[in-house]
DNA sequence: GGCCGAGGTGACAACGTTGTCTGTACGTCC
DNA sequence: GGACGTACAGACAACGTTGTCACCTCGGCC
């Protein structure tokens, strides 16, 4: 800026004031700062701008791998909303670790993010305390935060899905119906079981039960043993997308009624189409970016619990009777 | 850090100086200053200190969108790989417009990116010519830079993968093969077309080729029009992973052999299968990285050309008989 | 002629770091 | 005892912006 300003001839506040498209400069001035920006091939150092001006128009993104079509999906979404706000998205991946979360967070704050944005790989948040109490608004999405800590959350209706999909198997005449989650220390997942449960009542067996991270193999063996047990189960539900695709492998053909929570591409395409309960994970960002949005523009009334719906949407695999 | 300073009784470079971890503090000052950041809740000032040090350890990836299983798994591989070298990733979806690609790679500038991986989306990269003489060092990953600029490059084996594909039909009896590709001004799209027109040599058929962006609608009128030929083709081979999907769709069971360029998830749980040419997007994302940590950390040889060989993996639908 | 206001323009400090240089205390060696 | 080295600590400038305030010039008015 330096150099711009002596090559056009005025002083370094003249020059801010063209780049700024601050009032109060000379037409004819303001040309030949313009001239001399683009000759010299100047760009602003938003570094120095942020320094001097607090607000670094950036909100951080952390979530939990954005090669999972869900988190990509939302991202896409929070990006569209920053983006129209004026603002730059970081997006890290914390690949489920409490570790990798906190750094990601650190990192960001380090950076002085204007807000956050985080689905929670840990569940304990008080590391975010400092940031909050100095203004720096954070909302959770998917998944809330840690105990004692009052920030913005959007979450899907996970238990109401959850029922939603177990009472679909139920009236077309299943009664033991096997459910697939994530570890319950996932709060999507604990609280997919319980729908699942509620759902089910006294029809409600541990053993047709398993939580654990999706893999085909341990996948393949719970399938195993379930099928094997005196009443096997007729139907299975899923716990999440990840899940599902690993059990329509793990199953390889054999036909057990289906429903997933989480709806995926291709879903239709199989044969038959998978019965799905879908979250709206662009809709979740969206309303996550929104609410941050809010807040960074002054809104600080209490905090708000969004909880999104979710819809079934029957394609085949969940309608297979007993 | 002035208040810390204060707080641990000492001047502001000693603070400095144990926040950076060197040498010449005494342990128990050291100690001093820890606990008065711990207390005060401390963070570095990351602007003023990439302000003071000019690196801002960040890398810009421009790509056309996070939504899309492709850029997606190379985002992530990108991501890791910045992580590795304590760089933080700066990612912005173009969705396939000049203007957003520039406005990206400006905004990434402005806030002094050290480097820049880019999908581009134009076909003019004359604006980056500042940057790259500033001495900010640019990948390209799955298509070339416009004319004129001579960076690092990562591609796959677009050619040689759909001369793969089309041959693969070709020995299973076909003659007549259709293809779907995106609009021709995409270096990927066109480059497939290439090597599908080279491999079916004197049989190739001008009206069996389509190039636009993908779309059900355009996919659906495309096929009938080509299945209502005198001469119909028997199989078809889709220039993306999202064409494919598309055509799946579009084509809604009739028995037309296909291979697609581009693996996507539950390709195999079809059926049939999905038999593909696979490109390596997390490879192709980590080798992109790897070049351009190579060039920060001083490598300022010519420019390298990487092409990423491709496979195909046979699954059913390209096996299908004429 | 003197005063005023408006429109332009510039000087300067400050944002929070870090690099360089200087200062001090203490121990060691001739 | 004096010169010197070492270990530690601090003062100060600089990075590139922007906010504040002051300045200059010029035209219009009494």
């Amino acid at each position: 800026m330096k150099d711009v300003a002596s090559a056009a001839g005025v002083a370094l506040k003249t020059v801010s004031r063209v780049v700024n498209g601050e009032p109060g400069v000379n037409p004819a001035t303001a040309k030949r700062v313009r001239d001399a920006i683009d000759r010299l091939g100047y760009s602003r150092n938003e570094s120095a701008r942020v320094l001097r001006r607090g607000r670094t128009s950036t909100v951080g993104l952390v979530i939990e791998d954005v090669a999972d079509p869900f988190y990509s999906a939302l991202s896409r979404a929070v990006e569209d909303v920053a983006i129209r706000h004026g603002c730059l998205l970081l997006t890290g991946s914390s690949g489920e670790e409490p570790a990798r979360e906190r750094e990601l967070v650190r990192t960001f704050c380090a950076r002085r993010v204007d807000g956050l944005i985080v689905v929670p790989a840990s569940g304990d948040h008080s590391y975010l305390r400092p940031e909050l109490d100095a203004g720096t608004p954070a909302v959770f999405v998917d998944r809330p935060p840690g105990p004692g800590l009052d920030v913005d959350t959007v979450l899907s209706d996970n238990a109401g899905g959850a029922r939603l999909a177990t009472r679909h198997l139920i009236a077309h005449g299943h009664r033991r119906i096997a459910f697939l989650g994530d570890h319950p220390s996932i709060f999507t997942a604990a609280r997919r079981l319980d729908g699942h449960r509620a759902a089910l009542g006294r029809l409600f067996d541990e053993r047709l039960v398993s939580m654990r991270p999706p893999s085909l193999d341990t996948a393949r063996a719970d399938l195993d043993r379930m099928l094997a047990l005196d009443r096997p189960p007729t139907a299975l539900f899923t716990g999440n997308g990840r899940l599902t695709v690993t059990a329509l492998r793990a199953l390889g053909g054999r036909p057990l009624a289906l429903v997933g929570f989480d709806d995926f591409e291709l879903a239709d395409l199989l044969s038959p189409g998978v019965t799905v309960v879908a979250q709206d994970p662009g809709g979740m960002g969206r309303r996550a970016a929104e609410l941050l949005f809010r807040r960074l523009s002054g809104d600080d009334g209490p905090s708000e619990h969004h909880e999104l719906p979710v819809r079934l949407i029957p394609r085949g695999s969940g309608e297979r009777p007993s």
